[in-house]
DNA sequence: CTGGTATCGTTGCAAATGCAACAAATGTCA
DNA sequence: TGACATTTGTTGCATTTGCAACGATACCAG
């Protein structure tokens, strides 16, 4: 088969990749225009209203960032007031890492355009549909959950819901 | 609703992000460890397989980059010697981009991995999976066309399979 | 204890990214 | 023709990114 027949277009991991980016910079928009703040930090915001208190590292375990970015975008997010960093008692590496009632104030102005363009989304879908992808994007992660050379999942992004 | 109840890993958005930073990452092992070239790279060489002379702009318009990763991207495939850039003669402002035969060795060497990764993923789906994903794909990418906010669909990316 | 190892968060640094500004070439319309 | 707008590709520049190395703390074996 010649290279000339290849068709980017139709190529899986091309547009899971198009259609991510688009979705993404389209939720950006939400965040960053009401709020200024970054993927990195929307997901650390997120990922704090739901575990109060957290160290760097369980959240680069859990909303799928590397350390480094964890750690600056905590710093910006604490810089801004969001975000309290203090350090642990018990073990003098770790911190606690939370949420400021402002942070608690800003999220909750941003969550519900955030929740209601997804929901945008998935109106576009039946329930079939949308349980469908599901599926497919679970299994899709299975291939990769099997091939050593790729990155392993993230423990939270692993699914929850007994589907099996 | 509180903020606390907003699951991070159920939110759609993250989850597609996920997966295909995933997948992205997966595959650029096979064009980065064998061809050392980044997914710009991969993108222009690939399309420049099918369409033998074009210009950045059309490259640009084509594999979802900008403007200036493109023409950065044709640099240094071109440094390397992989892809060959003339002007073009009836506009001056054109470039005449086009693979070199280094550059379609490299590519044939480089596909067959490629392709080999995606039918791994496909494998993993069963036909009826693998049609809904396109519905399914199509569908979000259809909210975002008829939303002024998002950016506009590259127009290689739109279904030409005459779906509909 | 104490030396070695592992973990945590941060920092350095080179590379990539995104956006805007830019020069050059072309097109347009008086 | 000549002034003005458009298009094309590139470059500047500030920011972000990814990876590795680092200092600091905690753990662990002898």
């Amino acid at each position: 088969m010649a290279s000339g027949d290849f068709i980017l277009a139709e190529f899986l991991p091309y547009r899971i990749a198009v259609l991510s980016e688009r979705i993404s910079r389209r939720l950006s928009l939400i965040y960053g225009a009401e709020a200024g703040i970054s993927m990195a930090e929307w997901r650390v915001m997120v990922h704090l209203a739901r575990c109060r208190e957290v160290s760097v590292r369980e959240i680069h375990d859990c909303v799928n960032l590397d350390k480094p970015r964890v750690s600056r975008a905590v710093s910006r997010l604490t810089e801004a007031g969001l975000v309290a960093k203090t350090g642990s008692a018990t073990d003098q590496r770790l911190l606690s890492i939370s949420l400021t009632e402002e942070g608690q104030g800003l999220l909750a102005r941003i969550l519900p355009p955030a929740r209601a363009y997804e929901r945008r989304l998935l109106h576009a879908l039946s329930s079939e549909e949308q349980a469908m992808l599901s599926t497919i994007m679970e299994k899709l992660h299975r291939v990769m959950d099997t091939d050593p050379d790729a990155r392993p999942r993230s423990r939270l992004d692993l699914p929850r819901d007994a589907a099996e």
